[in-house]
DNA sequence: CTCAACTTTGAGCGTTCGCTACATTTTAGG
DNA sequence: CCTAAAATGTAGCGAACGCTCAAAGTTGAG
């Protein structure tokens, strides 16, 4: 669509429009008119170069879940430094460090994990996502505990998962909410005693 | 404003109406023409009863915020039958009851905390509530375990409380996750290991 | 420089939104 | 009954939405 090296400076400048705009207004905030004023631009090249609003946001949307959890063999990497032997502590170190970071991407994938429970194609997007994410959890799991079985480690990996997200939600709703120092207390050494519960 | 029987009955109809399309489709997918199309009631019937759109979603909002964490005094309660006296596991039970069981008011209560990320408002709304659950988890925890501090227990019931968010959130995406089980597995025995980790 | 391909622009189309005005019908106390 | 108040349905308003289009400007390989 576009080849001219101004095309695709435009293409850019569009795409970063649409993200702030995703990040602060949410996707139901988010309309054309915002977009081309923010990216400086006229309706007319926005559509030379998307097809659609749908086309940009889907875009922007996609860099944001790749950014969670980027495919085998991509490049960067925001959650886990892309090598398949970390520890479960880095794993969880790199997604607080992703959800208390970089929080316009952050909040966009937390968007969409709401927008999940109404719009069961977005809900397919995201669980793909998320059970990458909980496969990469699964292997540290067995990695640091290798009497685990597949099934325990990808349990206990799944329960971290959805606690980590539910810790990520809290903290961007709550600025004082310290995430880090949640999920530590979430992932503890056997024995030391992870919740209270008491002798009952 | 509705004096007759049969307004208060249109009333209700329609807050029914606006609650389910508000479950299935989500805040920004509801119309005025599809509440009053499900409500089977004419739009001049509607602005009779309510002053706007937002007014209709806003009482069922705070109805659903009244259903998670009723305030005290109050009749019915969906998260924690009432009394102050409940154990941990009794108000985690109580959670999970209410998240897997009337999803419809849980799926408002989780996109309400959604709509938090971008809306300031919303989130300090969504934050209140959170935080009066928290405060009843703490006095749970401190009840389990009487030599835990104020503070301690305030942050164990935070990580609690929305640990248990995130895995609300995983459940009403993912239709196979087995929220029961993941929150058992959350809050464990000491000794019992919580996660993991090995020794290292 | 030439010129075809690419990019930009903004008026304006059709649609849908929330909401109003108003005429009509229904309700229920006397 | 009667009648004022309440409830209802409809036509349509202004605003905002996503998007199209034809005309004008810009780019860059030959």
């Amino acid at each position: 669509m576009a080849r001219y090296r101004v095309g695709l400076e435009t293409r850019e400048r569009i795409l970063e429009a649409t993200r702030d705009l995703l990040a602060e207004s949410g996707i139901d905030g988010i309309t054309l008119k915002r977009i081309t004023a923010r990216a400086d631009v006229g309706v007319g090249s926005f559509y030379n170069l998307f097809d659609s609003k749908e086309a940009a946001v889907f875009e922007v949307v996609r860099q944001a879940l790749e950014a969670v959890d980027p495919h085998p063999g991509s490049r960067a990497s925001a959650v886990g430094s892309g090598a398949d032997g970390d520890t479960l502590e880095e794993l969880v170190e790199a997604f607080v460090a992703f959800m208390t970071g970089s929080s316009t991407i952050a909040r966009i994938y937390l968007q969409l994990a709401g927008l999940g429970l109404t719009d069961p194609a977005i809900a397919q997007r995201v669980l793909r996502s998320h059970r990458r994410r909980v496969q990469r959890f699964a292997a540290a799991c067995r990695r640091d505990d290798a009497s685990l079985g597949d099934d325990e480690a990808r349990e206990q990996a799944e329960t971290i998962m959805a606690a980590l997200t539910g810790l990520g939600l809290t903290a961007l709703i709550d600025p004082t909410f310290d995430m880090r120092a949640h999920a530590a207390r979430l992932v503890v050494r056997p024995g030391a005693g992870a919740f209270p519960p008491a002798e009952r």
